[in-house]
RNA sequence: GGGCCGGUAGCUCAGUUGGUUAGAGCGCACCCCUGAUAAGGGUGAGGUCGCAAGUUCAAAUCUUGCUCGGCCCA
């Protein structure tokens, strides 16, 4: 009879050329090539012409080294910042930048010239700078590389490099603006200091190193003068770690409110030390109590019996006057070295009572002054003793008699036999010597050499001068903390972290005794010491560096940038050069001010970094903008936290536990890169490792499936004569109307709050969910086997289509290569998605009343697939399109037929009944041949149903 | 050592001003489909909310201490 007929070709299935597995790592250096022919930025800013700005400027990362994983999640949340926005219609350019002058760099070319046994000290300047210049162009190459291989569009043919002579002229133009405003000053200050390199450090290039074996001694100073008689004669011990220091030693501080006590020893001295280190002290110097019957009282009765008998309040000390170890040597020894009273003093370790030198120590340096005692600038930068300097040790002689002059950071010289113990000893001064103090001490990231504190001149910017060229403005902090009040910061604790930082920052010390970097470009008069203040002769510098790169600043053209009416003679030429961090701090300046970048503007709307750059870039950028126009220099901050490893450790090249991202590219490609960046809450530190990629492959496979089912439904899909108006379509498709228009809101607002989780996640959501587990799934017979005629396929194809168009868009931003790929696979001709804007979704699709509707009814769904799931396991059915299904008449919303209800739980039948459980059994009816549906109407299995019969019959005829 | 920030299922994340049985997606296990097929669908098992005290009728949520981790600083 009837033989079975094959009725598969029948069925419209989806077609398409987009292959499921996406060899993204061949596949993206393609799509990469062919947006840099047809000039995709270049193209997207034409487009946007004109449209509402949305300014992200770039903080340069440093010209060193490969991109780490660090610069990827930076640039893929800049990146998607940018094009977030450009898809909301602004005009988003981006234009990146590298910071290419100071240390590292300069120190790499030293290390090359180490290998070469060349001296740097042998090379001209301009010579060693230009191989500086180089070595930061190569980088800057290869980092532009690798970033634009990770898909971030922007400006790569004109990128900002504060190396180019045009930046460090402006750079040195905003110097200027300090220097004519007042802000800039000379000061003598001790700092960080690298006897190595010989050279200053800002912070952030000394490291702290747990030492073990540091030198600690105990020394006695003689009181010679006191209010309180019985000090008279006494010694006031003070401990320290760097006995190279007591050479310059000018003074003595007490706390005021710590409790001294008087020692009687069984040396036959007294000694002045803090009641609560008595012990230590006795315990180091191995003395004892004179009388046996004295000892360290323990309970407070005991304490109190000591009170008025040799026991001191800090501040009865005041007027106290001792002399230093070594007075009988006569001149700078001989001065008297008074008590003096500082808050700093406590009692954590050491006597309480602290040696001065002012010229080694920040609080050393500011307590002395305020008493009228200056630093003696006795260490030089080296790191040695100047010549002159008249006791440094009896022993520091060598064979021929001739003295040594050793660093202060050499170990013999500081050990309990050196130079300075020895002498110590000898004249009855040293309590205590020993090489076993544990703690933590700065060294230089660089050369791994200890630093010292040193007192050098160096150029500052002033905190706390009233900005009298700005109205209305108080002090440069008080600008920069009204600024920050004014900010908008995404994480909002990124404002209090900043503005603590700012609150208690010391003046801004921003020169540095280096070559690889702009100049400190001023004149000092000689005779007055004063800072020369000429805007002509400025401009002339500026012109010069801007033209000629900082190798215009050198002392043969003295006489050209002075002028005519002064003498070069009178002046001495300041030859520092600058803090990297004012380079970068001017970024604003040179780049959004700039002609050259005309589509940029300032302030920025946002800057976007890693939260250590509260510190840096963020600051230094706030501080120079508020110091030079009296404003932020951004709108917004936003900050991200460090990328972790997979068990939540900092990652190390030393521990082998980094994720390298262009490895990451070559083995998974750009784009899983970019979907973890923005899968991540990024406001916090957060991880990364094989689990967590392997995961974030999986979304990106539901995701991109996703568009691959939607290019094939609508693979001939022509919207002109298909298209069906909303108000024709059934429920179910204007119900999915109204859930785009939710997540096209929850979308738009996670653009404005910059939060990307909740945006690859709402998306993810909404692709898994509603689309592939509930509408395609539902809708998947009408796809396949209506008549494409019909009202109802056509009606679900259009809502594919809109879906298609909002979700690429959607998608655009995070998957920028897969969205090209999908977008190309389906208009060929089209130039790129990435020019394209989102569309504005009609007012009409929100349908409140329809939508609780349907929400209750996908409660009801999960109902029976659940019933449904105990028939399956006995095998009783195989699938829900084998059930008749009997659902509780009360919890069906109202509204739907029992059709579409079948339809919507893709079921054989539904029924309602009067219980309040779902039964489910098995279907009698047959399956049809064509849709495999089970249905009244199909007269045995294999035959068609009324539905199919139709169809088929009308392709036959067309056959 | 100090300041600040963080620790919720195997993974990535939600958890309003303290208020039923702490949620989602993925993964995993099992099942179905074999006409989205290295795809699709279903069901299920996973949590002492870092630990310990405290406040409260009630704590993932508030307090304190500890611990682990991070950033910045010394």
């Amino acid at each position: 009879m009837t033989e079975t007929r094959d009725y598969r070709p029948t069925v419209f299935l989806p077609k398409t050329d987009f292959p499921m597995k996406a060899g993204l790592p061949q596949k993206e250096p393609g799509i990469l090539a062919r947006w840099e022919e047809i000039g995709l930025y270049e193209k997207l800013r034409a487009a946007r012409e004109g449209r509402e700005k949305f300014i992200l400027h770039d903080g340069p990362p440093y010209a060193n080294g490969d991109m780490h994983i660090g610069h990827a999640l930076n640039h893929v949340l800049k990146d998607t910042v940018v094009r977030t926005q450009s898809l909301l219609g602004k005009d988003a350019p981006y234009v990146p930048g590298w910071d290419c002058h100071g240390l590292p760099i300069e120190w790499k070319i030293e290390e090359l010239y180490r290998k070469k046994k060349k001296n740097k000290n042998e090379v001209e300047p301009k010579e060693f700078r230009k191989e500086c210049r180089d070595y930061a162009q190569k980088w800057v190459d290869v980092q532009r590389e690798q970033l634009k291989r990770l898909g971030i569009g922007g400006r790569w043919d004109k990128p900002y490099l504060t190396m180019r002579p045009e930046a460090e002229g402006a750079i040195v133009a905003e110097l200027h603006k300090f220097a004519e405003t007042g802000q800039l000053y000379r000061g003598a200050k001790p700092v960080m200091w690298s006897p190595v390199e010989e050279t200053a450090l800002a912070d952030a290039e000394v490291e702290y190193q747990d030492l073990t074996d540091s030198p600690q001694i105990d020394v006695a100073f003689e009181i010679v003068e006191s209010p309180i008689e019985e000090l008279v004669g006494a010694h006031a011990v003070i401990w320290t770690t760097t006995p190279w220091t007591i050479p310059v030693n000018q003074a003595l501080a007490y706390g005021p409110d710590v409790s001294y006590w008087l020692v009687r020893a069984n040396d036959g001295r007294d000694y002045l030390v803090a009641f609560k280190l008595v012990e230590d002290f006795l315990k180091r110097t191995g003395l004892n109590f004179r009388d046996s019957g004295d000892s360290i009282p323990n309970t407070d009765s005991e304490l109190a019996a000591f009170v008025g008998k040799l026991h001191f309040k800090g501040s009865d000390l005041a007027g106290t006057v001792t002399r230093h170890p070594m007075h009988r040597l006569g001149g700078f020894y001989a001065k008297p070295r008074p008590l003096l009273p500082g808050d700093f003093v406590t009692t954590d370790s050491g006597t309480g009572i602290v040696h001065m030198a002012p010229d080694h120590g920040e609080d050393d340096f500011d307590l002395c002054r305020a008493h009228g005692i200056d630093p003696v600038f006795a260490v030089m930068g080296d790191g040695r003793y100047r010549d002159d300097w008249l006791w440094l040790g009896a022993d520091d002689v060598d064979a021929d008699g001739k003295e040594r002059r050793r660093s202060v950071i050499n170990k013999p010289f500081n050990s309990p036999e050196g130079p300075i113990c020895s002498d110590l000893r000898e004249a009855g001064a040293l309590l205590s010597a020993s090489a076993d103090y544990a703690h933590s001490y700065p060294h230089s990231w660089r050369s791994k050499a200890k630093v010292v504190y040193r007192c050098t001149p160096q150029w500052f910017i002033a905190i706390d001068e009233k900005l009298g060229h700005i109205d209305g403005a108080p002090t440069l902090r008080g600008r920069a903390m009204e600024e920050i009040a004014n900010t908008r910061f995404v994480p909002e604790k990124g404002r209090r972290r900043l503005s603590s930082m700012v609150e208690g920052r010391p003046d801004w010390l921003i020169s540095r005794q280096r070559a690889w970097g702009v100049p400190l470009a001023l004149f000092v008069h000689r005779e007055s010491g004063e800072l020369l203040v000429d805007p002509e002769a400025n401009a002339r510098i500026q012109q010069a560096i801007a033209a000629e790169t900082v190798d215009a600043w050198e002392e043969a053209r003295a006489a050209e940038f002075l002028g005519p009416d002064r003498n070069p003679d009178d002046y001495e030429m300041v030859t520092d050069i600058l803090d990297v961090w004012f380079d970068s701090g001017s970024t604003h300046a040179f780049v959004l001010e700039s002609d050259e970048w005309p589509e940029l503007q300032s302030p920025a709307d946002l800057y976007l970094e890693g939260s250590d750059q509260h510190r840096g870039w963020f600051q230094s950028s706030l501080l120079e903008s508020c110091g030079t126009r009296g404003r932020a220099p951004y709108k917004a901050v936003l900050t991200h936290g460090f990328t972790m490893d997979a068990k939540g450790f900092k990652q190390s090249k030393s521990l082998g536990n980094t994720t390298d991202p262009n490895k990451v590219m070559e083995q998974f490609g750009a784009d899983i890169i970019r979907l973890w960046a923005l899968s991540v809450d990024f406001t916090e530190d957060h991880r990364i490792g094989d689990e967590i990629l392997k995961g974030v492959g999986d979304t990106y496979r539901k995701l991109r499936n996703t568009f691959r089912y939607l290019l094939g439904a609508l693979g001939d899909f022509d919207y002109d004569k298909e298209a069906v108006n909303f108000a024709d379509m059934p429920e179910l498709e204007r119900y999915m109307l109204h859930r785009l228009s939710l997540l096209d809101a929850n979308l738009r607002r996670a653009i404005d709050d910059f939060d990307f989780n909740e945006y690859v996640r709402a998306l993810s959501e909404f692709t898994n969910e509603d689309l592939s587990a509930f509408f395609f799934d539902v809708r998947k017979d009408r796809l396949y086997c209506d008549d494409p005629k019909g009202l109802e396929r056509r009606a679900y194809r259009t809502v594919l289509d809109i879906l298609f168009q909002a979700l690429i868009r959607y998608i655009s931003p995070v998957l920028v290569y897969t969205a090209e790929e999908v977008w190309s696979t389906r208009f060929p001709d089209r130039d790129s998605i990435h020019l394209e804007e989102l569309h504005v979704l009609p007012g009409e699709w929100p349908d409140e009343a329809l939508a609780t509707r349907f929400d209750a009814l996908r409660e009801l769904r999960e109902t029976v697939t659940e019933a449904i799931e105990p028939l399956r396991r006995e095998k009783t059915i195989r699938s829900g399109l084998e059930a008749d299904i009997i659902v509780p008449e009360s919890a069906v919303p109202a509204g739907f037929s029992d059709a579409e209800l079948a339809d919507l739980f893709i079921t054989a039948t539904v029924t309602r009944g009067q219980g309040d459980g779902v039964t489910v059994s098995r279907t009698s009816d047959h399956k049809c041949g064509r849709c495999w549906r089970l249905l009244p109407e199909v007269t045995e299995d294999g035959a068609l149903c009324g539905r199919c019969d139709g169809v088929v019959a009308e392709m036959d005829a067309n056959a």
